[in-house]
DNA sequence: CTCAGGTGAGAGTATATACACGTTTTGTCG
DNA sequence: CGACAAAACGTGTATATACTCTCACCTGAG
């Protein structure tokens, strides 16, 4: 009874097709390759238009808030960071705190943004054309209160 | 007007609220912050205990099934799956197809899957009470939509 | 002013992910 | 039977992710 018995399948597959982590991770996966093949043409990654898409937003911006604002890790950020500053796409300049590093969009930014969105547009038109509108807005809706909560835990 | 011009910060707003790539990502790297660390005690991480449960529920299976089934590349999975082989949590064997490799849990990964399991649950229970349970019930069924929408792409 | 503690960022290490390409084995068809 | 296609898997390379540790810089208490 105390003694830990070999778990058994029934209960293992309840597991896979309950656990939130497992599932949101494998949408992960399928809706990236969604975008990633998307936006292959302009040689971004769903990641990186992404991390342009921020910076366009909230520029100037220093690496911390930027992480906070993306839910990344900070380390992580700053390694995704350096990738698309060896594109040319961003510049990354210390201001008055030497610490503090602020990103900014070089024009060559600005034209790869420009050239994402409508790449952009297709893949999301045609993943919402096959889940259906309200469906998307629902998820999304949910999405963002998820991670709300993962934040409280 | 043919003239690319330079997307306006509202339209990129929009775009990061509505994006189902951006969000579905960012929820993962929330969700799996919340699982990795309740796993750590037994020194796996969340991807490792969905693959041991995964493995526990098809064995005997090929790296190829359990790509297909996982949704991950295959050259993702070998590669995952030499991670938890060297812990020696799992063998991989050929069979008399000497060019596939069949995959089984060890009676250590038994052990590991079996000490996972209350970790998991505890995880599993905090996000849910801070999402409520039909919320969870629905995300779950959302996201299996959507990893169909994404496949059909 | 000084320094103790806090903050911003990078480096080292490890895992997760996937594409392009190559190798070995199997199956198939003339 | 032999050549060629197909299947299963690994390697090389690149990106994404995060934890730990370290360092430089800043700021406020005394």
């Amino acid at each position: 009874m105390s003694r830990k018995a070999k778990p058994d399948v029934a209960q293992i597959l309840e597991i896979g097709r309950t656990c939130v982590c497992f599932n949101v991770r494998k949408a992960s996966r399928a809706v990236t390759h969604v975008y990633d093949s998307a936006l292959r043409s302009v040689g971004l990654r769903a990641t990186q238009f992404a991390l342009l898409s921020a910076i366009k937003i909230l520029q100037p911006v220093t690496v911390t808030h930027l992480a906070q604002a993306t839910i990344t890790d900070r380390t992580t950020l700053g390694r995704n960071l350096k990738l698309i500053e060896k594109k040319g796409l961003i510049r990354m300049l210390s201001g008055e705190d030497l610490r503090e590093r602020n990103v900014y969009l070089t024009e060559r930014g600005e034209g790869a943004v420009a050239k994402g969105i409508s790449l952009w547009e297709e893949a999301q038109t045609r993943l919402t054309e096959q889940l259906g509108e309200e469906r998307v807005e629902r998820l999304l809706n949910d999405l963002s209160l998820l991670v709300e909560a993962a934040r409280r835990v």
